[in-house]
DNA sequence: ACAAAAAATGAACTATATTCATATTTCGTG
DNA sequence: CACGAAATATGAATATAGTTCATTTTTTGT
């Protein structure tokens, strides 16, 4: 469908392409607060006002950046859940094709770690971007919804809560100070959280 | 020995009161971003270049307050811990304690949000507040490890890994969008993680 | 070739964190 | 009490960055 483009919507896909990418290479440098809009914009070779033809404001791109980011996760997991495999090897296939796909595009933890500073943005003010969030939870919750109906998950607890607290445990890897990588500390906790941490007696 | 301040130290604490005290309702009512230095002085009815003979920055008034809230509740753990009770229920009882705490001082849940936001903060830059976290991370590291010592956690996994989860999760439910309280929230997730989500075939 | 529509642009506007030279208050001392 | 030094208070000035907008440049259909 690219070929029946005029030059007009090529290089609007062109510009925003540049943006998009510009913002990725600057954010992954300087982190996101760092990051001016006329950072991104020179670095993209645009002028600065044009960024507010593509985007909204500065909080729009880098969700838009993440959502994108979770699609392809999501897509990469979506085989898996059409074989239908059980829902505790899905959650431990989740981290392994999360943190691989963190690692083949280093460039995304430094986002995902801008994006959990940002995740609790107060909810009244105006121009709020709606967090990318639900892409990762909603994924998450439909995996561990099944798995409760196949009774492979225990069905006292909410699916959302337990969702909720994976994508936390993703957060705080991004972000964690610990000495192991991104891989090892989600997979970790994975499994502790299938298992629970204390010793039956 | 606050008999023996004259009144210049008298008056220097007052006004460092006065600034907390203003920052603590802004923050509450507007939240760390939207509220601004200027608002914080009004409140306090002070001179704006005031604050800075106080703090350094905006956000290091952020972390002293949310220092000032896990002091507390480390003190209100602190008699259990003496009492040498087993560890999960020493982890039990700090959900019912910092939901108890949050409870009683609803001001510090819009605290402990804007601290979330700002928890994943760049390492290089210069006037980084180092955190309040480590106050909340290193508590729960104590309560685990001695728990591994005696055999009530299991071993296989850091201490500092586990606690990092906790600490997620109380960041997670302070911005919960689900319909529970921060209390119920925590106290689930705790369940959870001491006896895993995994049902044993 | 031309006019209308789309897109690009950067100067100007706004908001806000922070600095700093100055003014005010407090305190020890003669 | 008086006076100078030290501490504290202050808000105007500065610096930075997000956003808007009137204008210019580019593209397209005719």
């Amino acid at each position: 469908m690219e070929e029946k483009m005029g030059r007009r919507e090529r290089k609007k896909l062109q510009s925003r392409k540049a943006i998009l990418d510009a913002a990725v290479e600057q954010f992954s440098q300087k982190g996101f607060k760092e990051t001016s809009v006329a950072d991104i914009m020179n670095a993209a070779d645009l002028g600065i006002g044009t960024f507010y033809n593509y985007f909204q404001s500065k909080e729009e791109i880098l969700v838009q950046l993440i959502q994108q980011m979770v699609m392809e996760v999501a897509e990469a997991l979506r085989e898996l859940k059409a074989a239908n495999r059980p829902a505790d090897e899905l959650l431990a296939a989740g981290c392994r094709i999360t943190a691989r796909f963190l690692d083949e595009n280093r460039y995304v933890l430094p986002l995902f770690i801008s994006a959990a500073e940002h995740s609790g943005l107060p909810e009244g003010s105006d121009k709020q971007p709606k967090v990318a969030s639900p892409g990762f939870k909603g994924l998450y919750e439909r995996i561990l919804r099944e798995g409760q109906e196949r009774g492979e998950i225990r069905q006292d607890v909410p699916p959302e809560l337990i969702a909720e607290m994976f994508h936390s445990i993703y957060q705080a890897a991004a972000i964690s100070k610990l000495n192991i990588s991104f891989q090892e500390n989600v997979e970790m906790k994975t499994r502790l959280i299938l298992d629970g941490i204390r010793v039956k007696k």
